[in-house]
DNA sequence: AGCACGCCGACT
DNA sequence: GTCGGCGTGCTC
């Protein structure tokens, strides 16, 4: 393809009339001028210093035939496009995606375009350090000294260097290089001061593989080496090894030029076993991008990806708005896991994105996990993605037997939360010099703070939320809006002192009873109130798996694909806890959860033992996991959401209200609700107060649309948001595929 | 997201 | 009488 004329060539008037999209919630791209002499060199993708407003802002050149942003204003009222940015364009794949995630979760494609300019990383300047090389010519009436001769030695070599390498290499002081450059015998160059990634390398050879990996290897391989959009589900128990399966598909993108991967992680924080594998496979570290990265790399990484030096980036949902030159395979691991669904701002799910990605890319993607979600299983039992299976763990290991305590029966004593059984397997474990990990999803010390006089329960000032204790910081904290007050002495009711009572176990109280128990044991909490740092989750993994600790109580952090050669008992503390919510996932994300934490143990040599505290046994999700029939229940599961014609069988949309007045916020879900959509397969219900009926100080309120899996849901929601003006002070966000019903 | 325009409290 | 609070509304 050569130069492009992209602008038409008919009409004169359009000829200069081109659309801007810019990073703003402003609904489509607006009309712009641009000016004759720049004309021949702007396309679609330039980025582009506007006028907005009386300032100036960054857009991007967006298509011609992009959605009409409604009035057509006359080309004479128009601005002119004030500058075209340096740096390469935004491709055509990356702006149709920008279109297609708008137009999917009806936000403005400006915020979306917002995510993939991820803030000034764009237009970021890269810092320069200032670099001698001697003139073309030396000067013929340069006055030669010593220590002159030895610089201009020094860089007859033609390498550039700085004053300080150059003073020190030729030992002499800076004022020589000063005085050189003044003579006009050394010129100065500012040479960018980023540091070229190092590449990784395809040709190293990887770990043997077994046969079952080696199979669903070639086949990646080989679709990565045609390219095309492909979509693979790489389903395989935990420990199967399927991080060194999709590697082969990542040595294979590697072996030729230019191409580029994205590997996206549920938690960038959690993945420092991850990066070592990598690095002793590849022999360079990948680019890492995550939302916590600092300005200076992020501008640095965000720039190598656009112009391909980059060749893989791993990285968290927001990754996949990065500016690939050529993405050549996608890799999603974990495709079950919840983080990968945003849940503010643009509502997306990344993982639903990522496959729309790849096929704008035309590159294979895999979904990788040992519990694919329900629609991920749909996708590959209809045939539009192709089923990887690994049914055996790598090398010796075998899955852990898996055990339920009743506590009906066997209950724990008063005011302590393990079972007499779960005991005495932490102390046969310890004794044995193994190492056992304690699993519960509560993070503090308890849940709930109640007044033994009154009753009382301490509650969020701005949430209707309790707010959790944590006795390590001795504060009380809410967990939806971070508003944190400290513990008080007297209830704030009654005013009676030390009648508060904390009520619930948190992993700080479990904590607390475990160091009771087993003095002697060598205990670690790994919750994200102590893993603020990723070198701090990183230390904790490192301090497990190198045997320095006995015992391991963690939350979900614990779940995320650590391998702990040592670890061989895993007790969760409470398998209920999931199931209590009762929403849409609720079975099939504790089935998840409490199957990846079990996947701990036993993952070398030494078999595992699973104990699953319950009061419940019997649900089908505690019994799946005792009979180790993961298939049946997920069939169950499919087989339920079907009759209901629940996603994926069906769609959901969430329309949410908020304000700080209750009233007003009611009345607009009350008039939504009115002329809600009669359509043949479209139900609505609701105005109901949300889960969460207050958070951060707004009330909120929640409609929700069930349609059938032909509806357009999107043209229905906008239609008939379209029909209600809503009062400013009263917010109305949809969510598409809602996953947390909070 | 900015930055304006627009109606009600404490100041030269 | 003005300076300025940030509430609402527009940006080609």
């Amino acid at each position: 393809m050569g130069q492009q004329q992209l602008f038409g060539d008919r009409d004169e008037g359009a000829e200069h009339r081109v659309k801007v999209l810019l990073p703003l919630p402003l609904g489509g791209a607006l009309d712009y001028r641009l000016p004759p002499h720049l004309k021949d060199i702007a396309a679609p993708g330039q980025l582009v210093e506007v006028p907005l407003s009386g300032r100036r802002a960054t857009g991007v050149l967006w298509d011609a035939d992009a959605v009409p942003g409604g009035k057509t204003l006359p080309i004479e009222k128009l601005k002119p496009v004030e500058a075209l940015l340096e740096g390469p364009l935004m491709r055509e794949d990356l702006r149709r995606f920008v279109d297609w995630v708008a137009a999917y979760t009806l936000t403005s494609p400006g915020a979306v375009l917002r995510m993939c300019l991820s803030g000034p990383a764009a237009t970021g300047q890269a810092p320069v350090k200032r670099h001698y090389a001697p003139a073309p010519a030396v000067p013929a009436d340069l006055r030669m000294t010593p220590a002159r001769q030895a610089v201009l030695r020094l860089l007859a070599d033609g390498k550039a260097r700085t004053a300080s390498e150059i003073s020190e290499l030729a030992a002499v002081s800076d004022a020589v290089v000063r005085g050189l450059e003044k003579a006009g015998a050394l010129i100065a160059l500012d040479i960018s001061a980023d540091a070229p990634y190092p590449p990784p390398h395809p040709g190293l050879k990887g770990p043997d593989l077994s046969g079952e990996q080696a199979a669903a290897a070639e086949a990646i391989r080989a679709q990565v080496w045609e390219g095309g959009f492909a979509p693979f589900l790489l389903d395989g128990i935990t420990g199967s090894g399927k991080t060194e399966v999709y590697f082969e598909g990542l040595a294979e993108a590697l072996k030729e030029k230019g191409a580029q991967v994205l590997v996206l992680v549920p938690e960038i924080a959690l993945t420092s076993q991850w990066l070592d594998r990598f690095e002793s496979r590849f022999g360079a570290a990948p680019v890492v991008w995550h939302s916590d990265i600092g300005q200076a790399e992020r501008r640095r990484a965000w720039q190598a990806i656009a112009s391909g030096e980059a060749r893989v980036v791993v990285g968290a949902r927001s990754a996949l708005f990065l500016p690939f030159r050529r993405l050549a395979f996608i890799v999603v691991d974990e495709e079950h896991d919840g983080s990968f669904k945003q849940e503010d701002g643009v509502l997306y799910h990344a993982r639903d994105m990522a496959i729309v990605r790849a096929k704008l890319a035309g590159c294979p993607i895999v979904l990788a996990s040992a519990t694919p979600s329900l629609e991920t299983l749909v996708n590959a039992d209809e045939g539009r993605y192709r089923l990887l299976k690994l049914r055996e763990r790598h090398g010796n290991a075998v899955l852990p037997e898996m055990k339920a305590i009743d506590l009906r029966h066997e209950p724990p004593e008063r005011g302590t939360w393990l079972s007499p059984v779960l005991v005495r397997e932490i102390e046969a474990t310890v004794a044995a010099g193994e190492q056992a990990m304690l699993f519960l999803n509560r993070r503090g010390y308890a849940p709930l703070t109640l007044c033994r006089t009154c009753g009382h329960r301490i509650e969020c000032p701005a949430c209707s939320t309790w707010l959790v204790e944590h006795r390590f910081r001795q504060e009380l904290q809410c967990h939806h809006c971070g508003h944190i007050e400290p513990v008080p002495n007297a209830c704030p009711t009654c005013k009676t002192e030390d009648s508060l009572v904390a009520c619930g176990p948190g992993v700080e109280r479990l904590f607390e009873e475990v160091s009771h128990r087993f003095p002697a044991a060598r205990l670690g909490v790994m919750t994200s109130d102590t893993m603020l740092k990723p070198s701090d989750t990183a230390r904790m993994v490192h301090e497990i798996a190198s045997g320095k600790l006995d015992i391991v109580i963690g939350t979900q952090i614990v779940t995320k694909g650590y391998h702990f050669p040592n670890l061989t008992l895993v007790g969760v503390v409470d398998a209920d806890l999931g199931l209590r919510g009762g929403d849409l996932r609720a079975g099939e994300r504790t089935y998840q959860q409490l199957v990846q934490v079990a996947g701990r143990a036993g993952r070398a040599d030494k078999p595992g033992r699973v104990y699953l505290q319950s009061y419940e046994p019997e649900h089908p999700v505690v019994a799946a996991l005792l009979s180790g029939d993961g298939e049946a229940f997920m069939a169950a599961e499919k087989e339920a959401r079907a009759r209901h014609h629940m996603p994926p069988f069906g769609r959901l949309a969430a329309i949410i209200l908020s304000g700080p007045d209750m009233a007003a916020v009611l009345e607009v879900g009350r008039k939504l609700a009115a002329v809600a959509p009669q359509i043949d397969g479209v139900n609505v219900v609701g105005p109901a107060p949300a889960p969460l009926a207050r958070l951060r100080g707004l009330f909120r309120f929640r409609l929700l649309m069930h349609t059938r899996k032909d509806v357009k849901i999107q043209a229905v929601i906008r239609a008939w948001l379209n029909a209600v003006k809503a009062p400013s002070g009263v917010r109305i966000k949809v969510d598409i595929d809602p996953y947390s019903f909070m």
